[in-house]
This record gives structure tokens, sequence and C-alpha cells, in this order.
DNA sequence: CGCTGCATTGATGAGTGTCAAAATTGGTGG
DNA sequence: CCACCAATTTTGACACTCATCAATGCAGCG
């Protein structure tokens, strides 16, 4: 028995632009189902033709883009309330892979009514596009953190993005909050290695500015951090939830 | 006096999925008048909120992030048939700016008019959403290759992708073709100094893989570049056309 | 002709990567 | 509840890619 989308306990927070009821309703007939998947699941492959589009309702993953040699690229953190699997869907083929690092609980979409929405919800298909942009968006500001900044800027960077993330989920509690990854997995974000990731986030430690441990990360001063990551901090607006 | 869309030179170009007389005729009704820009000029600024659309009809240029002291990472090159402004356009606000490399001419699009592509032409907005997710695409590939690959592997990385638009725009004559950036650019677009970047291209002209001297860049062994940057030689598809 | 921007080259060193091992944690089964 | 194993974190030593600095050359241009 899946949730019903009305119920849908993602489309009450307040990160996401709330579904009217008509909306929800729409949404409904294009879902085929739920998917749980446990920490460390494959839910796309890079280079597959996926037919099936998710929206993360709980739990969280990563994208990552692997080599031909072995070495892989982190390219973001999903988060509850992504939607994953557009480049299938649009391209017939995923530029990265998407794995799952808790549990996770998965909408499900079918792709072959993914024109439907162009065709009959132009708002959704907006919204889509919307999300799209805002992908792109995101990429760039990562693009320019793995080139241009140092390793302590980009770790401080990566904090703060992340707590931010949360901050808008009320993931938050008293400056804290689980993060489920490793450390392997923000290094591969940040184009660092593992030791040189792991002695910057003790540096940060040492500084009294954020600590990570346990999978529990800690922010004692975000402004300080936002200050070394070269970075501005600004809210994210309310985001469109598929 | 503009071009009219039904004359429009990138149409008949094979890299571009041909626009059905209909759309040509639509677009018609959106072009609000062409641009015409010299070297240098920027066309969009990160952070502003512009009421315009492009797409580049002709000439080169670049989009770069920058950081608040000063440094910038090219978040890629801007090649005739792209479409400039979809975050402006949807988001209201550039992640990047956008600056001529060349003269170009730039087809100008009203902004305000972007949501009748959704409500009025279904297929015209999922080629939007097409673009952007084949941005979002290479966007992932250019983080592995920044976060990823060394310098040799991205600077070959580069030579290829580059090489490989130009080959899709007919641009390539004898394995010859023009290059209107400076060394700065692919520094700054792989996250390498200029200095190392130089050493690094001298290196794969002294082994006789690719030569850029004199804004032309000569590939001689396409493959052995693919090779050494750790990627697969494959064609782009053809792309649709704003 | 003297700018100015860009390409090129050499010398030096800092920032990171790599290697290796120990410490810690969490999970599993006896 | 303990023993064992795998995964992850942590630490230290060392090597090397790549950044930085500085100077020269070269071409375009007012």
């Amino acid at each position: 028995m899946t949730t019903q989308c009305k119920y849908c306990p993602l489309n009450r927070k307040e990160a996401f632009l709330r579904l009217s009821a008509d909306e929800v309703e729409y949404m409904q007939r294009f879902k085929v189902g739920e998917l749980a998947v446990d920490p460390g699941t494959p839910i796309l492959m890079q280079g597959s033709n996926a037919p099936q589009l998710f929206t993360a309702l709980s739990g969280m993953g990563i994208r990552e883009r692997h080599l031909k040699d072995g070495r892989k690229q982190v390219i973001n953190f999903v988060f509850p309330g992504d939607f994953i699997g557009l480049q299938a869907g649009l391209l017939g083929e995923m530029g990265h892979s998407v794995e799952a690092r808790t549990q996770m609980r998965l909408c499900v979409f079918n792709r072959s009514e993914f024109w439907s929405f162009f065709k009959n919800h132009p708002e959704r298909a907006f919204d889509i596009t919307w999300l799209a942009a805002m992908e792109e968006h995101f990429l760039g500001e990562t693009l320019a953190t793995v080139g241009q900044r140092t390793a302590m800027q980009a770790v401080s960077w990566a904090m703060v993005k992340i707590f931010q993330r949360g901050e808008s989920l009320n993931m938050v509690h008293n400056n804290t909050m689980e993060l489920p990854y490793t450390q392997r997995d923000v290094a591969d974000a940040l184009g660092l290695s593992l030791v040189h990731t792991n002695k910057t986030l003790s540096k940060l430690k040492d500084r009294q500015l954020a600590s990570w441990s346990d999978r529990i990360l800690q922010i004692n001063d975000l402004e300080a951090l936002a200050d070394i990551a070269v970075t501005e901090l600004k809210t994210a607006r309310r985001r469109p939830l598929m």
C-alpha cells in the first residue's frame, strides 16, 4: 500500500511550493508505485535508459559519475523532494548514477507518461524545467568550487550548502543534523583526496566552526564558514515538487 | 533589418533538428530582434534578472561564474546555436555571466513570452527542457573532469570536446578549426593555472597530438587524445534549436 | 614606436595526493 | 556478551603535481 499523493508528507513542507488539490490529483495518476531501497542500492545507472522517474520521498543518496578507470565524481547529494531521472526521461540516457546512502522511499513515475506533462499540464512541465534550470545553476556553482576554491574553502562551502539544505527541510535541530555520507563521498564531491578531506575537516573542528562525526554534523558558526568559503549566505527559494 | 527565421542559417545545419515551417513561423513571432556584439562584450551578467533570452546565431563566447574575490570559473563555451539565458528566464537570476569572444550575432527573444511556450507550444517547451537536461549532462561531465582528471587528461578532454563541437557545426576543415579563446579561458574552464595549461598544451604539441596557436586548433590524433582523456569518443545527437 | 595583451619558459615551493598503518566504529555470529 | 571482521576515520611521512613568481618574447595597434 502506497501513500496517496494527497497525503504526501513533502507537500506540507515549507521548502516546497504547495501543489493545488488539482495538481495533486493529476500527479496521483502518474504515480505507479513506491520503491523502498536500502543503503548502497543503485537506483539509476549511468548510461542506462531507465523507464522510470522518481521523487525522493525520504532518505538520502548521491548522484555520481564514473570514469572508465574507476575514479568517480559525486555530482551532488540527493535529499528528500529531489526529482531523479530527468536525464533518462528526456535524453534517454543518464549521465550519472544515483545510489542510496540511507534507506530511501521513492515515488515512482512512469517515463512513458512524461510527454503528457507537456501536452496536458504546462504548469507541471514548467516546474520540471524550473528544476532542470536550478540543477544547472547549482552545478555551475559546484564547478566553481571544485575548479577554483582551495580545499579549505571547498570543504567549508560543502558544509554550508549541506547544512542549508538540511535547514530548509527541517532536518536541523540545535545546529545539528544527521549526515549519512562518508568522508569519501564528500572527497569525491570536491575532487579532493579522502585523506586531505579528513585533515581539512579536523581543522574546521579545531577552529570550532563545524564538527562532523558519528554521522552528525554540527555547525557552530555558519557565517564564518561562509566567509571562509568565499560565498554568500542566501536562503533557497521554495521549489516545485514533482 | 534582421534575418527572418525562415532563412535562419542554423536551421539548415545537420547539427540541429529541423524546425517545421509551422514552428519557424511560431518562433518568428517571439523574435524581437537581433543583437550584434564585439569581442569582450558582456551579454548577460551573473546575478542579473535579464528580460531577454538569446540564441547565438554566429560567433563564440563563454559562460563564466565569478567568485567574490575575483577568481572565475569558465562554465562552458558558447557555440552557434546555443540557447542563452535559460536561468534568467526561469529562475529570474543568472548563475553565470555570458561574454562574447568573437563578434557575435544573437537572436533576441522576449522573456515575458516564455510562459507561452509552455502554454501554447508544448513541443517547444519540451525542447527547452531537453536543452536544459543536456546542459546538466554536460556540466556533470565537466565536473568529473575538473574534479578527477589530471591536467594532461583534462586538457586532452577539452580539446576533444571542443573539436567535436566544431565538427558538428562544420567548423572543421583539414582537422583544423578556429578557436577564438585564450589559454586563460581554457585554464579557467579546467581549474588549472594559465602557466600549467600552457605547458600541458605544449606537451600535446610535442607528442604530435594537437597543436593550438594563432587561434587555430589542429587535431592530429583524436583517438589518442580521447584515450589520454579517459573518455569515450561519441558523436553528439542532433539537438533542438530555439 | 611604445603600448598592451597573450604566449612561453625557467625556477621555486606550497598545497594536495599517495602510501601505510593504527584507531575507531558498527555489525555479525557464536 | 564477547570475538571477529569490514568499513571508516585518523595520523604521520613523503612525493609530486601543479601554482606562483618573474622575465622574455611576440604580435597587434593607436
